[in-house]
DNA sequence: CAATCGTATCAACGCAGGTTAGTTTGATCC
DNA sequence: GGATCAAACTAACCTGCGTTGATACGATTG
């Protein structure tokens, strides 16, 4: 099952059996890459998308000289590029961060659930507005959070993503990122990345060591990232703040 | 003609006249609008989206403590929230700048569309994509640009975008933002973007006084500002180099 | 005409985060 | 065991932008 934790969790976009069939029978291929391997190039003409198994990749705008800006992390789940079926071509490179098993989606498989089952189309096009609103919590991130507030703010949508996809147990995660990787994501420094770093830990907010995110008490994560889920489009069974409720009860 | 500007100059997307014909009988209502007034609030159900014809709106995330951070800036011809056909609420506010003038669609219409024609949704779909495409570009600006460059890549976008929807002759364009309305898109105070509003000036970049924004070298702001045009996905015949060069010359 | 309000402008001061240049730790491999 | 390398961590210094508060300007209104 390839498509299993696709869509997971989100509100009003359940796939039935059959359309969930309909997804896993595009699938022509799975890939196992290596930790920072190339999926896709910018610019480059795509005929298909790559849906994430296992794995973390990430997204980014380059300058072409060193600067580099993530604009998006995916987990297990997440349908990496479906934006590249409308759009013909990306405005940013695709890059593997740990070691990733993808399964690749062509796009003429697309086009038949386009004609044939608008219903699913639109649940694929529910997934890339997702991505979209997820891009403008980033930017309410960038441009109006303090560093403290930025690495915040990244570790609480983190777990609430990864809880919805059944990864976190709303307390604590494994998250294969380092710490230049949270500097690209939240527009900081890698030396100033680890000033937070040790900051978050001496105030009991969070501490992340050697792969190991552990949330004592994720509200007041939040409160310091000015954390508010909605944008994720969460099921309300499965919000991060309920699971977190459920567990310290 | 609502939708005339909708799409226009967009690569691999232009509708032919029973598409657009199609959207234009899908408008149920135009409205006049005062500027600064509310039009979608965030979290609220949503069975209609918003085409903007003339004036400018807004899009953005709101720490109900004073600080805002604009997410998007729409101009005459884009489909303001059609983000919200699928979502169903949207995760932001949004707010006219200007006076506006807005075409109402029903969100029943447009699940006609999608059922009887899905070449035209899928270019709707593309539509909301180039906006995603947007914010990224402006997570690059927040996350990896000092304020000069900010400014500098955010008139150089504005510029690109006006000149495809015929707003902008490539060097001279009208826009009613307050220098208070750049700090909040730019993540700057409105201190700081007069100070760069100034250097802009000084050093011939860019002269924006009363409304009127003047570029008299685009090449030179665009590389100030590290600005690349590829992500708006503008036809090439349309895009805003050859429109300068063609003048210049 | 004066009063008012939104916007632009400027100067003085402070600090968050960048920059530079390291050292330490831990995993992997010979 | 030592060698190597990536990642984590630190300290010292510097600067770009925020903060505060005041003034100027221009449009609108009474």
């Amino acid at each position: 099952m390839f498509t299993e934790r696709f869509l997971r969790g989100k509100r009003g976009v359940r796939l039935d059996d059959d359309e969930r069939a309909a997804l896993e029978s595009a699938v022509v291929e799975v890939n196992t890459l290596p930790p920072r391997a190339t999926i896709v190039r910018a610019g480059v003409k795509l005929d298909y998308s790559t849906l994430l198994i296992e794995g973390i990749v990430s997204r980014y705008i380059d300058d072409r000289r060193g600067l580099r800006q993530l604009v998006a992390v995916h987990f297990p789940g997440d349908f990496v590029d479906l934006h590249a079926f409308p759009l013909g071509e990306l405005d940013h490179d695709v890059q593997t961060v740990t070691a990733a098993k993808t399964a690749t989606i062509p796009h003429s498989a697309l086009e038949a659930i386009l004609v044939g089952r608008p219903h699913l189309m639109r649940k694929l096009w529910f997934a890339t507005l997702i991505d979209a609103a997820i891009h403008r919590a980033w930017l309410f991130r960038l441009g109006r959070l303090d560093a403290m507030g930025r690495v915040a703010h990244f570790l609480c949508e983190t777990n609430a993503r990864l809880v919805s996809a059944g990864l976190s147990d709303g307390h604590r995660f494994t998250l294969a990122l380092t710490q230049a990787d949270l500097s690209e994501i939240c527009g900081l420094t890698n030396v100033h990345v680890n000033r937070v770093m040790r900051k978050l830990r001496e105030e009991r907010l969070c501490v992340f060591r050697s792969s190991l995110v552990d949330i004592p008490d994720p509200d007041r994560l939040a409160a310091r990232g000015q954390f508010n889920p909605d944008y994720l489009y969460i099921a309300q069974s499965l919000s991060p703040v309920s699971v977190a409720n459920a567990r310290s009860r």
